[in-house]
DNA sequence: TCAGCGACTTACCGATTGGTAAGTTAACTT
DNA sequence: AAGTTAACTTACCAATCGGTAAGTCGCTGA
């Protein structure tokens, strides 16, 4: 058989970047098509309804997210943490589309979704944390509180980017962006260390 | 002149819950006007156009919100502080609505935008940190930088928390919920102390 | 060589979108 | 009593929406 992997690849790259910035409803499979220089058809060829598509973005997202957490769960448990979330805190600005599409998949996901496409990722967090010395023998909603604490807070000022440099400007915004990276690097060491 | 202000604040308040829920693009003039049992010209005929009603929205949210900040910094600043984020981390349940909306505000408006609607808001809780001890000489990213750390933080959660009981079940949702209750109260503490 | 299939295309569809135009009606003003 | 205005309504509209039907075309395995 005939390979479309790469084209249905690059499909998906397109959408995630246009869901990221305007979100399910406001973005067309035409506006799509139109971007990948395709007609619509073709795009429901290959994915069958708009939501199946938007599934797929955000299984594929979900896969990158769950292979990096992977990567970072090689070594010391501990210092895989800190090296994750810092990195996810230093490299905000470049990430801004990831980390849209996954604030918009928890404010458009519904209760009655068949699939929560952000669970693998949480609990491939989730243990990783556990097999540091201080998480070991805790419940695990501690483990995931804290865990969202510090998510929360880097993805909220990843979204927040756009916003920062409208209001203050970009260098301000910069400025901000660095003493976030202090704390949230003071946050996530006071998060692993006994 | 006649007072159509109960009314207009009806519709704000009707569209104020359908836009946290779906959104600008997933709203429809038409279901705004269902749900208000008017026709959707009534809704035209007082904002003019979908975004200007989406506009008067936000700013009612914001006023709302700078309301809140305003109460708070009556007596001691700090305290204010501390009493202020506990309450929107106790409460984030309740106040979903107004969580997704603010979080959908800094997603959805572009930097080409002409207002804000947020910065009122932020800026008043700037103010109130500026007034504390610690605070009062330090530069202002610092405190921005701190204060989103904990505002993203809670709105993170807050936005959360259908994705939450549909991946662990409500037990485990409202486990997690007071155990990070419990972690934002020392977080503000920690802010705001010496 | 030719049947079959995967990767598309053009042509079309009914429903819905935000918005305009032109009333209607009741209350208030003068 | 007449006129004005605020708060709506019904009747439309072109454009766009997601999706279906029915091909076209080039490659591939038999």
């Amino acid at each position: 058989m005939t390979n479309a992997a790469p084209a249905v690849d690059r499909y998906l790259e397109i959408a995630e970047r246009q869901f990221a910035e305007t979100g399910f409803h406001g973005v067309s499979l035409a506006a799509l098509a139109k971007e990948a220089g395709v007609s619509k058809q073709a795009l429901l060829h290959f994915f069958g309804t708009k939501e199946k598509l938007y599934g797929a973005v955000l299984k594929r997202l979900s896969d990158k997210l769950c292979a990096e957490v992977a990567k970072a769960a090689t070594g010391d448990p501990a210092a895989g943490l800190v090296a994750y979330f810092e990195g996810l805190a230093k490299y905000s600005l470049e990430r801004q589309a990831e980390g849209r599409l996954v604030v918009r998949a928890l404010l458009d996901t519904e209760e009655t979704a068949r699939f929560w496409p952000m669970k693998p990722y949480l609990e491939a967090l989730t243990e990783l944390a556990r097999k540091t010395p201080k998480w070991q023998a805790a419940p695990l909603d501690e483990i995931r509180a804290g865990l969202f604490q510090l998510i929360g807070a880097i993805q909220y000022l990843t979204i927040s980017q756009t916003a920062l440099t409208g209001m203050y400007g970009e260098e301000d915004r910069q400025a901000i962006e660095e003493r976030f990276a202090d704390r949230i690097s003071g946050s996530i060491r006071a998060f692993v260390d006994a």
